[in-house]
DNA sequence: CCAACCGGGCTCTGCCATAGGT
DNA sequence: ACCTATGGCAGAGCCCGGTTGG
């Protein structure tokens, strides 16, 4: 608790140490550059790299190092800030800790999203205060701006923010909706109103094309069962629903059901690898003798099968039929691809080891919890020993 | 009482390209 | 010429347990 004030204090010296450099070094920056290009001229036919038009600023940099700021990487990311005469590294860095971030915090965002330390401590208030709306403590705050600094920083316009809250909320998104919304997909909430927008009118367009009549309600249905589809494009997610309406030959009706189920899931993994990971999935499945209608099942009933990338299914499906399960098992109870290959080959080997007959009892011990497995097989054991 | 059904929780950034402003 | 703001991209699953129905 004593070390508190004493380290603000500290603080404070130094802040008002480095704005007196900052001021002091005004007019030497404003000389530097008209010095470095007479420079130039003299010699034309110089190969070395130009030196930058204006340097960094050295009582920044200095300052920056001593906060504990990767330069390198501010430098690679956005070399910009380091020429500016103006920054408020202080400010940030004390605004930040007062909503409970600490020094490596601070540095790491600071590293990853230099550009942070252009912002007032007015604008940074003000945008607290809508995150604010939002969430129920800083401390959530916190944890998202340390885990993407840059969903939080990249836009410095707070009016755009607001009426972007807004407009999420005029969509019917509830405050839990919008929250999860908001710790999920930080982006969202920086995109512009406009881009925000398009993503929905696009949303209620593919719904009234498909012949549905609650466009509005499928745009908050889509979004609510998938909190990245703001942050993609709309192209990817047009192309996504093609790519599925082609790959399983649906109807029109059928499309729009499914786009409000489960499938809504799938509509922002990257173009291609959704198409590989179908294209995958079916040689897989004919390779097991399945049929289109058993492909189309499995895909329409967990659509999430193709968020897997094809190499970890593939294993996985081969683990589960060299131990015994049949395809069409699969298909039926598409949720044992759910867990992990590690944990479905222990469960595997405990369950052969016992002599667990699939055929008989069905598979679906193997998407129990850890917890029910674990006492079945005590059961299964006991009753064994008899 | 048991297994099956079903939905929910966690969580997704960090980089590049470029239009547009000064 | 340089910078900021913004759009867009690739990347790639696992687990739990309340409720229901036989």
């Amino acid at each position: 608790m004593a070390s508190i004030p004493g380290f603000r204090a500290l603080f404070h010296l130094h802040r008002s140490l480095t704005f007196q450099c900052s001021f002091q070094r005004v007019p030497v920056q404003l000389m530097s550059p008209g010095f470095v290009r007479r420079l130039c001229t003299v010699t034309p036919t110089n190969t070395e790299p130009k030196p930058a038009a204006t340097p960094e600023n050295e009582s920044l940099l200095e300052n920056l190092n001593l906060m504990g700021v990767d330069v390198k990487m501010v430098r690679q990311r956005q070399p910009g800030v380091l020429r500016k005469t103006f920054t408020n590294e202080n400010g940030l860095a004390q605004f930040l800790q007062s909503k409970g971030a600490n020094h490596s915090m601070i540095a790491s965002v600071i590293s990853r999203y230099p550009r942070a330390i252009t912002r007032s401590v007015e604008h940074l208030d003000q945008r607290w205060n809508l995150w604010r709306n939002i969430f129920q403590s800083d401390e959530e705050i916190v944890t998202i701006l340390n885990r993407s600094p840059e969903s939080f920083f990249r836009s410095s316009d707070n009016e755009k923010l607001e009426r972007n809250i807004a407009f999420l909320t005029s969509l019917g998104l509830n405050s839990k909706d919008l929250h999860r919304l908001l710790t999920t997909a930080p982006r969202t909430f920086s995109n512009s109103l406009e881009l925000n927008k398009q993503m929905v009118e696009f949303l209620e367009n593919i719904c009234v094309e498909l012949g549905g009549r609650s466009p509005e309600q499928f745009a908050k249905d889509v979004i609510s069962r998938n909190l990245y589809i703001l942050i993609r494009s709309t192209k990817r997610v047009k192309a996504n629903i093609n790519s599925l309406k082609a790959f399983l030959k649906l109807s029109n009706s059928e499309l729009l059901g499914l786009l409000q189920g489960p499938v809504a899931d799938i509509l922002d993994l990257s173009n291609e690898y959704l198409k590989k990971n179908f294209n995958s999935l079916q040689q897989k499945m004919i390779l097991f003798g399945c049929r289109r209608s058993d492909i189309k099942k499995l895909i329409i009933s967990y659509p999430v099968v193709l968020y897997t990338g094809s190499d970890t299914l593939s294993s996985k499906l081969d683990c589960l039929v060299n131990g015994g399960i049949t395809m069409k098992q699969i298909v039926d109870k598409p949720k044992v691809l759910d867990y992990s290959i590690q944990n479905i080959t222990t469960r595997l080997e405990k369950l052969e080891s016992i002599g667990y007959d699939f055929q008989k009892n069905g598979i679906g011990i193997l998407n129990y919890s850890q917890k029910r497995f674990d006492a079945k097989m005590e059961k299964l054991s006991a009753s064994l020993e008899w």
